[in-house]
DNA sequence: AACATATTCGCAAACCATTGCGATAATTTT
DNA sequence: AAAATTATCGCAATGGTTTGCGAATATGTT
């Protein structure tokens, strides 16, 4: 193992002082050109990179973001994921990723993982687990670490927040459905504890009743793909079965997909679909299924820009939230 | 913003040295129990947690792994990263995640980044631009960052690997095919130039020639999802189409799995149909496909303490090649 | 009382890079 | 020639933690 290359090595080497090593390497106009081309070409050299854990302990910014999310193999996640690295990196910042696995305890035990790693700023999806004391996430913003949620955003208490236009999306998914003339509706939703699952459902009845008041529109919920297939296979074996299916998610959507298959329902013949979703899995499906797009990478962007504007401009929290977009596919 | 809990802090108030305050805080046996019992009283109140970056320049163990995959949100990746990420927060340990976007120069930038930040070791896939010069993985040896390769690695070289067997999938596919007579066989392999693919066509056909020397067989090849797609449903479309048909990763399944559905086979009436698989594609049909598995998640697990292994124990690099394992469907 | 042994704690250096300020030498100005 | 500039460079402190070693006190042994 070769001697390591730190400005005190080059410095010895040299028979120069640390001070002026550094600084011939940051071009101060203090140290003589001569002297500067000596000491660069030395530490080319030997490969010296500046520790960056010397660094952090100099100017307390690690340039290192927390990145917290229910669980990275997500259908959703890790778009957004791969989305916050690539803008992160190109502007030399680093990720430390941590999955919260739905849990409240982890998700505590990561934001201290963060706190001790001294991130610059820590971005996060909320658990499943629905946190009422929010205290831990001021706590960060009072000790000069700011909080950015995304997907799973808490209501206006005044943090940084992006998340998709819940209530919009509900509704343009309703409106597509409704472009063409429907006998029955079954819509499938998800944990209807949670907010988003709120929001959809509100947005989604309460257009189906204004456009088509007729419509008889039958709500279900199901917690996991499992659910969601035993629902649709059951829901759609019925002899006055539905014409048009809607998905609140990903997860929902795969499931009853797989029921829509094992019925051998002709798309969008016997039935029409739509989802909402991030495109992944409605573009395996033939025909592809239309969907109104959550873009997980649309939103690590926006949330890594907003974090962007925290940490240089110390700029105020921002509540942004993207609008609904359709995506056309042929389940219609 | 109150005062920042460090050990300078604590000693001052407590009116101890710095030294004292630390030992008092690991259980050190020289300091008496009542001190440490203040010590750690306060330091309790105060929220203190040693700053990770001093403790690095002090220990020289950043307990940070890089860990370098082709890219994040690929079907196959993100549960390999969610293995490692759990099994590392575990024991303490914290990941950088990179992505080389299949490209070489972005896959040399983040080693460099992987260095800078004085990883304690580096897990990586290799990027699918094939590199033959693997000098600088040396280098990174040779200055005391050990290298394991999983998924995608060199052979014979040395190096720590965790990888699949190849030729044993596609033996194992090739076999369970043939269990039912089958009158022609239909084969989608991926990208000819990767080893992988070569070993898995390789063992593929030389089980289908050894168990039905009669049995023809047809090997298409297809870069992405639209090409197997389209590769599928000429395939499938002629009159004498085949019985079975075997897809080699979950892109191309996803992409044949289309055309099997535009054409409206049964399955497995019409066609039996088994796939090389981490299991989630497979899963999204009904029946559920039939595949032989590359977990992504074993062999997370897998690298992940042979990387344990070197740090803590120096221990010599192991090429290590997880066997294959067949998961029923419904699909043959 | 004199010595030996525990017990309890602090000093100071080390890890590495950064930076204000002071010091020295070289050059120019009066 | 003396004074004032300018060009180069080093000293030393800082950030927070760890650790070998020495110092001080307390306890126990003859």
């Amino acid at each position: 193992m070769k001697t390591k290359a730190t400005l005190k090595n080059i410095s010895e080497m040299l028979q120069l002082s640390i001070s002026t090593v550094s600084r011939a390497l940051k071009d101060h106009p203090d140290i003589a050109e001569q002297t500067k081309k000596k000491v660069r070409e030395l530490a080319e050299m030997m490969d010296y990179e500046p520790n960056a854990f010397a660094v952090y302990l100099r100017t307390n910014n690690s340039r290192l973001l927390g990145l917290i999310v229910p669980e990275i193999s997500d259908y959703y996640y890790h778009s957004f994921i791969a989305a916050v690295e690539e803008e992160a990196r190109a502007r030399g910042y680093s990720l430390m990723i941590l999955q919260s696995a739905n849990d409240l305890a982890t998700e505590t035990a990561n934001i201290r993982l963060c706190k001790l790693n001294r991130v610059a700023g820590i971005l996060v999806a909320l658990s499943g687990g629905e946190r009422k004391d929010l205290s831990i996430f001021e706590r960060l913003e009072e000790s000069g670490i700011p909080v950015v949620f995304f997907d799973k955003v808490p209501d206006g208490k005044g943090f940084a927040t992006v998340s998709q236009a819940d209530e919009e999306a509900g509704q343009l998914a309703a409106a597509s459905l409704l472009k063409k003339p429907r006998k029955k509706i079954l819509a499938i939703f998800g944990n209807p504890d949670l907010s988003i699952t709120r929001k959809r459902l509100r947005a989604f009845t309460a257009t189906c009743k204004k456009l088509a008041p007729s419509t008889p529109v039958k709500i279900l919920h199901a917690a996991n793909r499992t659910e969601a297939f035993d629902a649709t296979l059951h829901a759609l074996s019925r002899k006055d079965r539905a014409d048009a299916l809607f998905c609140m998610s990903d997860e929902i959507l795969s499931g009853a997909m797989k029921a829509v298959h094992r019925l051998r329902l002709s798309v969008p013949g016997s039935i029409g679909i739509i989802s909402i979703s991030n495109g992944f899995i409605p573009g395996l499906f033939n025909p592809e299924i239309t969907y109104v797009e959550t873009s997980g990478e649309k939103i690590g962007r926006k949330a890594f820009h907003e974090m962007l504007d925290r940490l240089i401009h110390q700029s105020m929290p921002r509540e942004e939230i993207l609008s609904a977009r359709l995506v056309e596919g042929a389940s219609l």
